[in-house]
DNA sequence: ACCCGATCGATGACATGTCAACGAAACGGC
DNA sequence: GCCGTTTCGTTGACATGTCATCGATCGGGT
């Protein structure tokens, strides 16, 4: 490679923001959901995912790929909420390796009570800050990239090499 | 709170295409450090927090204020990468109590071997994906929310009670 | 029917991040 | 100067994420 292209001024400004955009919404997204709802990101990403299927179910290996976490990761994290109480895990009837999460009530009852909180912080610190102009921006800019990353293997996989 | 107020349709797709974009993007440029610079990302920010001082040395607490990281964070990981010796800790001049993060030779060898690679990747994956005005707003909006969100304290402290 | 390679999910060792507590030093009112 | 408060950085216990590996099962080719 001859001399890399470094960022312009414009560039980088983007860059940088959004760099630290992401750390900041995250401090607070966080700390909103611990204090008001007694969950963590990961635990709200995982009630959500589950709770927008209609019976509340999905093989382990179907929400690891939903949420782009490792199924090490997902189980890690299972068997913790499944010790809170917030899902359960059933054997799955037409594969005898799989296993279905299931949201339990308690699980429905704190994503639903957690919800209008977070989607109000998601607002008041997010989407209610930008223009209709920049919500549709932000819509296509942010989809095109995840086309041209999410082409290649959905996780940590060897590629199949040059 | 009456009734929440969801996201519309536009809002939601700005919504999940972040988050998304956030996660692959923080893979894809994960993988390209390890694998040419052995570096992690967290290694690569404090390298290059570092090298944008015209000393190579910091304060623990400025650095850690910069990278919106808690001290406690940074001193753990800095004790990591000293054994690797890409940076040492010295004794504070004026202050006591303090130390001074410094790059050493390796570090900035690391750094200016690491950087080419990883803008070329940010460029990929991002920047040249962009449209000269989406870089524009990208850049407007991100500032815009971290001004908003960046008032409140540096750190997870308690607020003074309302 | 039988193999062989791929997939599924769990697990343990380890890396990393968080949180609360600490000792030392600095600051500020008196 | 002295005392109480704050700041600085470190530390240890613990929560969380990653990686390699495992046993079980599936499935396609023959």
């Amino acid at each position: 490679m001859g001399a890399p292209r470094w960022l312009d001024e414009r560039e980088d400004r983007a860059w940088r923001g959004y760099r630290r955009m992401r750390r900041l919404l995250d401090l607070e997204l966080a700390r909103q959901l611990t204090q008001d709802a007694g969950l963590s990101e990961a635990d709200y990403d995982v009630l959500s995912d589950l709770s927008e299927t209609p019976q509340g179910r999905l093989r382990l290996r179907e929400l690891a790929d939903r949420m782009l976490w490792s199924r090490s990761r997902l189980s890690h994290h299972l068997t913790r909420m499944q010790q809170r109480g917030l899902v359960t895990r059933e054997e799955c009837a037409d594969d005898a390796r799989g296993s279905v999460v299931v949201l339990t009530p308690a699980g429905r009852q704190a994503i639903g009570s957690a919800a209008p909180g977070h989607v109000a912080a998601v607002r008041r610190h997010l989407i209610d800050l930008l223009t209709p102009a920049e919500i549709e921006a932000l819509g296509a800019l942010t989809h095109r990239v995840v086309d041209h990353l999410g082409g290649r293997a959905p996780h940590p996989r060897h590629d199949p090499e040059a």
